[in-house]
DNA sequence: ACAATAGGCAACCATACGGTTGCATGTCAA
DNA sequence: TTGACATGCAACCGTATGGTTGCCTATTGT
């Protein structure tokens, strides 16, 4: 889960998942494309991105296929999220009743 | 956006908002306790989290109250992991076939 | 009034991180 | 077969990050 929330803190990295979810199984040159960064770099970032099990790699001869996993993505939503989203509206009401009493 | 999620790839940071989850308005000897670090490490961290919106203060006397603020959370499942959340069974399945068709 | 309590500020440190350059390896196509 | 193409590996670099220590300020209870 650390491992997925890190990966997930770079932008670059998000917008590699994003051209994934755009357009799925790319090369790591296409994924190169219109990026300001070298390709070592972008090797870099979708290893970790792989090391979080965010994405899944596949060799098709000399080149490596990139494939968008929304597993961990989903798990997140799910495990982490969803849990703040039960305490909402009280926190926030806690929150308003708190600012407004300062003024008091 | 990229705030927050800088924010939450810190699992002391995802521990301090679970713990004001659980229990909202702590002050920040409060947050402090049981954690292995200093006091003013904490500090850190909840400057981090205030700075993403993630939590809101309210000086009460000479203490400092600590409330979280759910919305970005929120706004991460919403805005970032929903779109991801669409395409997963296709993606899934894209991802399925490939990893089978390496086998031919 | 004043000691204790709650917190703030700033300098410093080691390491992690994002990125680069340079070179090596493996695969395809003519 | 050999040159071009796609990727891998490793060393290196500057800066961001998480953490510490030391000291200062402000509030409070007695």
């Amino acid at each position: 889960m650390d491992e997925v929330f890190k990966a997930l803190a770079d932008a670059s990295r998000r917008s590699l998942l994003d051209r994934l979810h755009a357009e799925n199984g790319q090369t790591l040159n296409e994924l190169c494309d219109g990026l300001a960064m070298t390709r070592q770099a972008v090797t870099k970032h979708l290893g970790i991105l792989e090391a979080a099990n965010l994405v899944s790699t596949v060799k098709r001869g000399r080149e490596k296929l990139h494939y968008l996993n929304p597993v961990p993505i989903h798990q997140i939503g799910e495990r982490w999220i969803r849990k703040f989203e039960r305490g909402k509206l009280a926190a926030l009401s806690d929150l308003k009743r708190r600012l407004e009493s300062s003024d008091e």
